[in-house]
DNA sequence: ACCTAAGGCGCG
DNA sequence: AAAGCGCGCCTTAGGT
């Protein structure tokens, strides 16, 4: 194979290029290659070298090359042309003889590796042969977003590591491996010795990879344990490993450790939820006090919080690990020091993120007050999980199934036989036949969901027009046409199947939630999920499954995200308290965000209708109708609340003109949508210029604070791109809003379980949704429950623990009930003097 | 039998 | 001049 074909036509991008097959440049033979997507204009070349030269890579020494050999920015690549490309790339590897290359974005990764999803595999070593592979995210990126910087440059750190096999900050240390009876005795006083633990484990179960499974088994247990005396071991001891010599009796074995297990004072963990919820489920009691992977992520949000990325990133160890996936399948000693080594970087990024804690106080209180708090809390409701009530998931499901084949039954009415074809009259006018599959000869499927086939039937066959379409083709062809709602919703008076259509993606939508609780719901009926507390860069919590890549064995992941569960209470009511003894009760915070934006932006009108008891949607509603406060109707208060949120964030009245149709079918001219953003700012004057505040500090210092201390790191203010910079205004005027707003909801949680505990309620958190907690409360305890739970939401303790006044109400507003679906909202006197008698009449 | 991207939509 | 923010999951389509 040459190196280069000036007529080249293997793929699409020789059309109209000046040059086509451009080759690499360099030294003709060079230890070190840069690939990238398309041959290098002068100025990328440049800003590249700059920041080869930074991380000690002298560029005259680089052989640089791209994935795609034309310039050619008119039209998309896609991965079958960088396939044509790739017998040139080869042929240059094979002439240059790197021993390393760098491959920059995923056109780069696709190239050399075959694998796609840079930001998966970015800053990892992928072996080819002799050569070590290092992706990294495209430099293009990197200048686009300035927020992609720092990554950027710590990959290319990791690279020039790589390359001058410079050594790490920490050297790998001794490790004793637990596989005698002999050295168990040790251990045992090890840990009678110890007073701080670094502590991982490495798992089995499969399919659903969680610690609930029949064939859950610890592989291994590794620790890194500073004693009283200052000495620092690393161990591991194998479990269900095949090699081990416990693998029989393993639970047997962790349970003679547990006690001193659970004695040691500092217990420290990667991810620790993970490693102290499968603990408990074997019998040991384990505690995380200091979680490394909360601690980075509180210190940098945008960091890659893996513990690999840390420290490879922070002491220059070279990667280390296995496949995690066939753990079993490996030689003992591997599965032992991958275990041991992830231990003892865990306690040396402990020991540096301690300090970076230190020297921000505010965070600090935050990760101890709350972070940490609340992380221990979620090991026991993850465990725990949301009762569900499995008779009533049978008939929803079932019902709804059945509603849809109706549906689908009327739909087919007006879909032709299989295969159907144009007449020659038809076809002139532009008529298609029926889509094929394949090689072009079977007929796709009827599937009425958006498909191909529904695309062709509806906006071809039925001949309904195209409103939108999605984003062009990877080959440069037009987007799909659109099937979203509120293009359906346009055409409604176009053709009667489109209600139906509607009404059928409604239908569909709810069997997918049912599909997914009846797939998970076990023995005892209850289903779970994961919460994140590293998963936004706001502190919320994310809730979901667990990272399937991250679980060895795992196929599916056992998981729901709680946090969507559809408000239709044909879907909240599958939820609930176990009956007879339980009652279910979710407290909502009452508007909380909109009342911190009263707090932060000091807005006058505002502080005054949440100090005076009043109800701003309403109020909005109000003004912007022109009606009396207390003529307006629910419906119009519900409008009001999206104006409301949009507004106050950052929303543009075109946006604004979208949404009020998309959600409420109203429509606006853009003279009157700009009116209404503008009544919206004279009612609340105080908000443009907190708005600006905002704007003028993240400009200022990249990075705004919430009242609490929160830290929202936001580089692509340095862009330069507009609408770039624009998002990161628009985020800094959020981020505090919703950071506050969400650890007030957090605190409330630790804070009522901690006022459970104490007083012997018999009750369980079931989780959070933002501004809102779910309980399940046995039924003697609800009258005693109910009054701490919503005083302590309304008091949070915000002086005492962060110096924090807030002089806005707050109000926390509950509901009661055997289900979620339907609990009955409570006043104030009915949660301050319970009757049960009453109330399980209700029930 | 996997994988990724894109579109779409559930929630706050 | 123009600009809501924050998430996770499911389905389809087109790959390997």
């Amino acid at each position: 194979m040459t190196i280069r074909n000036p007529d080249c036509t293997a793929c699409k991008l020789h059309r109209g290029v000046e040059e086509v097959c451009e080759i690499g440049f360099g030294p003709k033979k060079a230890d070190i290659m840069v690939v990238g997507k398309m041959p290098n204009s002068s100025t990328y070349r440049a800003s590249l070298e700059a920041d080869l030269l930074e991380v000690g890579i002298d560029p005259a020494t680089v052989y640089f090359t791209s994935a795609l050999k034309c310039r050619n920015f008119d039209l998309n690549a896609s991965n079958v042309d960088i396939k044509a490309c790739r017998p040139y790339l080869d042929a240059e590897i094979e002439k240059v003889q790197p021993k390393w290359i760098l491959a920059t974005g995923n056109e780069g990764l696709f190239a050399l590796t075959g694998h796609s999803g840079i930001m998966k595999y970015r800053s990892r070593v992928i072996e080819r042969g002799d050569i070590s592979i290092i992706p990294t995210i495209s430099p293009a990126a990197a200048l686009r977003n300035p927020g992609q910087r720092g990554s950027w440059l710590t990959d290319l750190r990791f690279f020039a590591s790589q390359v001058f096999e410079k050594s790490a900050k920490i050297a790998k240390p001794e490790m004793v491996y637990i596989t005698t009876k002999k050295r168990f005795l040790w251990l045992k006083k090890i840990l009678a010795k110890t007073e701080l633990i670094s502590y991982d484990i490495e798992t089995y179960s499969t399919p659903m990879g969680d610690e609930f499974a029949d064939n859950a088994a610890i592989v291994s247990l590794s620790g890194t344990c500073v004693l009283r005396n200052g000495k620092v071991v690393v161990w591991c001891i194998p479990l269900f490993h095949p090699q081990s010599p416990f693998r029989s009796n393993w639970r047997q074995a962790l349970r003679q450790l547990a006690p001193l297990l659970e004695a040691i004072p500092k217990q420290i963990a990667h991810n620790g939820k993970y490693d102290a919820r499968w603990m408990r489920q074997f019998g040991v009691r384990m505690v995380v006090t200091f979680d490394t992977m909360l601690a980075c992520h509180l210190l940098d949000e945008n960091r890659a919080k893996g513990l690999k990325p840390q420290a490879t990133s922070r002491f220059g160890v070279a990667p280390w690990g296995v496949d995690t996936r066939n753990l079993l399948d490996m030689p003992i000693e591997e599965v032992m020091e991958y275990n041991c080594l992830d231990t003892f970087y865990t306690y040396h990024v402990y020991l540096e993120t301690k300090e970076e804690l230190k020297a921000q106080p505010r965070l600090l209180r935050i990760f101890i007050l709350i972070t940490t708090k609340a992380n221990n809390i979620l090991i026991d409701v993850e465990r725990h999980g949301v009762w569900t009530d499995r008779e009533r998931l049978q008939t929803q499901t079932a019902r709804t199934l059945a509603l849809r084949d109706e549906v689908d039954k009327q739909l087919m009415a007006w879909v032709p036989e299989v295969g159907w074809e144009p007449s020659p009259k038809k076809a002139k006018k532009g008529k298609t036949a029926w889509p094929t599959q394949g090689k072009g000869i079977k007929p796709v499927e009827v599937n009425f969901n958006p498909s191909n086939f529904a695309r062709w039937w509806i906006f071809d066959y039925l001949g309904l027009p195209i409103l939108e379409r999605g984003k062009d083709k990877p080959d440069g062809g037009p987007g799909d046409p659109s099937m979203k709602e509120a293009v359906l919703m346009e055409l409604k008076e176009s053709h009667e199947v489109v209600a139906l259509l509607l009404e059928r993606a409604r239908l569909q939508k709810m069997t997918t939630f049912f599909n997914a609780y009846n797939n998970i719901i076990d023995e005892a009926d209850r289903i779970r999920t994961t919460f994140k507390l590293a998963g936004t860069v706001t502190g919320r919590l994310s809730s979901g499954k667990a990272d399937a890549d991250k679980i060895p064995g795992a196929r599916d992941i056992r998981g729901v995200n709680l946090q969507q569960v559809p408000r239709d209470p044909a879907v909240r009511g599958l939820f609930g308290a176990p009956p007879p003894k339980y009652l279910f009760i979710e407290a909502d915070f009452s508007q909380v965000e909109l009342r911190v934006v009263a707090f932060i932006s000091r807005d006058p009108r505002m502080m005054y209708l949440y100090q005076t008891g009043q109800d701003i949607h309403r109020a909005t509603a109000a003004e912007t109708l022109g009606v009396p406060i207390d003529q307006v109707s629910k419906d119009d208060r519900k409008k009001a609340k999206a104006v409301n949120f949009g507004f106050v964030y950052g929303m543009g009245w075109k946006k604004f003109i979208q949404t009020a149709f998309e959600k409420y079918e109203l429509h606006f001219t853009e003279a009157e949508a700009m009116a209404i953003r503008k009544a919206f700012f004279r009612q609340f004057p105080g908000l443009l210029p907190w708005h600006a505040r905002q704007r003028r500090l993240v400009n200022e210092h990249m990075r705004v604070v919430s009242p609490l201390g929160r830290v929202r790191h936001l580089p692509d203010i340095l862009s330069g791109e507009q609408g770039v910079r624009g998002e990161a205004e628009r985020q800094a005027i959020n981020s505090p809003v919703q950071s506050f707003a969400s650890d007030m909801t957090q605190l409330s949680m630790i804070l009522i379980h901690e006022h459970f505990e104490k007083l012997g309620i018999k009750a369980h958190i079931l989780g959070s949704v933002h501004d809102a907690l779910l309980f399940e409360v046995h039924h003697k305890h609800v009258a005693r429950a109910m009054p701490i739970i919503k005083s302590t939401m309304e008091n949070l303790p915000l002086k005492r623990m962060f110096g924090i006044t807030l002089d806005v109400p707050i109000v926390a507003d509950l509901k009661l009930g055997t289900h979620w679906g339907d609990a009955t909202e409570l006043e104030e006197h009915e949660v301050y003097n319970y009757n049960p008698k009453k109330a399980l009449v209700n029930a």
